[in-house]
RNA sequence: GCCCCCGUAGCUCAGUGGACAGAGCAACUGCCUUCUAAGCAGUGGGUCGUCCGUUCGAAUCGGACCGGGGGUACCA
């Protein structure tokens, strides 16, 4: 990372210019480097104007007492004084044209890092109910997830990418019924529906399916084996579609954990008498409560109901109960929709209560996507919306388009996905941009192999600033992915893509690679080649496809 | 009421306390005998919601307020 090994060297001329006595000894832990904003520098610090007021002087003076001790390197061309007492950097032409090795060397591991040094982390993503198919929004959670466990398991982390799967309680019983109702009314018996039952169309399409699959055979049955039949084939249908879209996307989980298999292993009844045992479970009003010791309860914290029911609550604290201590994580990230946010203080009080680190558990939470159409937001309507289904969306736009949209903007944020962009076959969309880069280079790779052009070893003696311009960005990448790694936030990678490509496409323009001239025609090569694998690395990080060739 | 997220160019959004706030789209002006014009070059466009505060320095941190969204179940 090349903001490490400025620090690194940065480091070394603060502590010379202690030693001799030009500045006084201060620990100084954040050196303030950061990509430079003026175009005459490439990084830039800060260290000056953080060290003014503890050293006593100006920055100006402390700036200057740095940069006479700083030592020579290969890697920095000239090192300045500047604005208010910013330390300005410019990396060397020789250090970045050396570069274009380490990217080639590194090949598909380019951007990756050791950040992680093996610790196993869990990914908890999508874990919808299996009680219908998903929505645009829980497309949106479950991209965000795929994306954080490539960008972990890039980044060092033993990852496990898993799917909690709530196979039991109420909302799968009112699937089951829902399904029941539907189901006997095609046979004319009218079963009232729950009032709380799943009114979407799916349902009876589901029922439907049930029908041609197993005919009358479940007619006879009483009403409660016909309940128990219908959950089965409720969640049965509901996996697979899940399943079937998340894999139009290329995503796909390591484990998929059933909440019965905490159930049938007494997990639940475990975890009470633990809490119990510690003093953090009242019982009032006929339910059993989890209370946070020393907190104020937040009133939503019942574990088992008044009708011996367990809650979502207790089975989600034995279930990550099971995550950090029975399954080793030392860290687990879950990923889902902001409207959950009421449960991330109560799960963090209840994993400290069974003396889990509440850090170990970081939430990423997302929030809601607006479909827009023709300007014009779609209506959140479960009947009515076009494009509420994620499948259709995929099936509209492409499932490089939905990543790339969906990734680009902040999981905090509130988005708008623009169906008339995504779509949009023209350099208008981006994501078009970028793998028509992608696939531009690979066409002039194709067309040097074909005259024999590749196997000849470049001395990139001759490239000129444009070229290493291109290798200016390129460097970034590991920070980029870095970055991502440390504050979960993927929505850097599609910027820097982008970024990248354009770079590429005015260079392609101004700048011819393959030429007469063989010695230039071997270095460029070197060059896009490099801007292939870098482009191939973050779209691959994103789980979008690098395409060899566009066709219209 | 209380809790969470957001408010930056006409639109959608980036922007680890630092220098003149950026990108894409839209608008306007140019560019196809050339490795893919599915592209490029250029122009215009801003009280960073408002007001206080912290700081040498605030779009960024704190507080209050104003907008928009979500959550506030013995649902999950």
């Amino acid at each position: 990372m090349i903001t490490r090994k400025i620090e690194e060297y940065l480091r070394i001329a603060l502590r010379e210019a202690q030693s001799r006595g030009l500045l006084p000894e201060i620990d100084q832990i954040d050196l303030g480097i950061e990509k430079s904003r003026v175009p005459e520098a490439d990084y830039s610090s800060t260290l000056p104007l953080r060290l003014a007021r503890a050293a006593g002087s100006s920055p100006i003076d402390i700036a200057n007492a740095i940069i006479v001790s700083a030592p020579k390197s290969e890697m920095i061309a000239s090192i300045d004084v500047a604005g208010p007492g910013f330390i300005n950097m410019r990396l060397s032409d020789v250090w970045l044209t050396s570069q274009l090795d380490v990217i080639a060397q590194n090949g598909d591991s380019f951007g990756g890092s050791n950040l992680g040094d093996r610790t196993k982390v869990q990914v908890e993503f999508v874990s919808v109910n299996p009680t219908g198919p998903l929505t645009v929004g829980h497309g949106r959670s479950a991209i965000l997830g795929d994306v954080i466990s490539r960008i972990m398991l890039a980044s060092g982390y033993e990852v496990q990418r898993e799917y909690y799967v709530n196979d039991t309680g109420n909302q799968v019983d009112l699937l089951g019924q829902s399904l029941r109702h539907h189901y006997l009314a095609a046979f004319g018996i009218d079963v009232p529906m729950p009032s709380a039952g799943y009114q979407g169309e799916y349902v009876r399409e589901w029922a439907g399916e049930i029908i041609r699959d197993h005919a009358d055979k479940y007619v006879d049955l009483s009403a409660d084996e016909q309940t128990i039949i219908f959950v089965e084939h409720g969640i049965e249908i509901a996996l697979k579609s899940i399943r079937d879209v998340l894999s139009e996307m290329d995503i796909s989980f390591d484990n998929w954990f059933f909440e019965r298999q905490l159930h049938n292993a007494g997990a639940i009844d475990e975890v009470i008498s633990r809490l119990d045992s510690s003093g953090y479970v009242v019982r009032r009003e006929g339910a059993t409560w989890f209370t946070a010791a020393g907190r104020d309860d937040d009133g939503g914290n019942v574990l088992v109901k008044r009708t011996g029911d367990p809650t979502y609550l207790v089975a989600d604290i034995a279930y990550h109960q099971d995550k950090f201590q029975n399954r080793g994580f030392m860290r687990v990230i879950d990923v889902m929709g902001a409207d959950h946010h009421g449960h991330v203080p109560r799960m963090h009080s209840a994993l400290e209560a069974l003396g889990v680190e509440a850090s170990a558990l970081q939430y990423v939470l997302c929030q809601m996507v607006h479909v827009v159409v023709d300007g014009q937001p779609i209506k959140q309507s479960k009947r009515s919306g076009e494009f509420e289904l994620l499948s259709e969306l995929v099936a509209d736009v492409g499932p490089e388009a939905t990543r790339y949209f969906m990734l680009a903007r902040d999981a905090n944020s509130q988005m708008e996905f623009d169906i008339d962009l995504a779509r949009n076959q023209t350099d208008d969309n981006p994501v078009h941009k970028i793998r028509y880069a992608h696939a531009r280079i690979v066409s002039i790779l194709r067309r040097a192999e074909q005259e024999g052009l590749l196997n000849q070893s470049a001395e990139l003696g001759s490239l000129q600033s444009a070229d290493i311009d291109l290798i200016r960005i390129m460097v970034r990448f590991p920070d980029i992915v870095n970055a991502c790694a440390r504050d979960l936030e993927p929505h850097h990678l599609p910027h820097f893509a982008l970024e990248l490509a354009g770079a590429f496409n005015s260079y392609y323009h101004s700048c011819k690679v393959i030429s007469e001239n063989q010695q230039i025609t071997r270095d460029r090569l070197e060059v896009v080649g490099a801007v292939r694998q870098v482009l191939a690395n973050c779209l691959s990080l994103m789980g979008i496809d690098a395409p060899d060739e566009m066709r219209r």
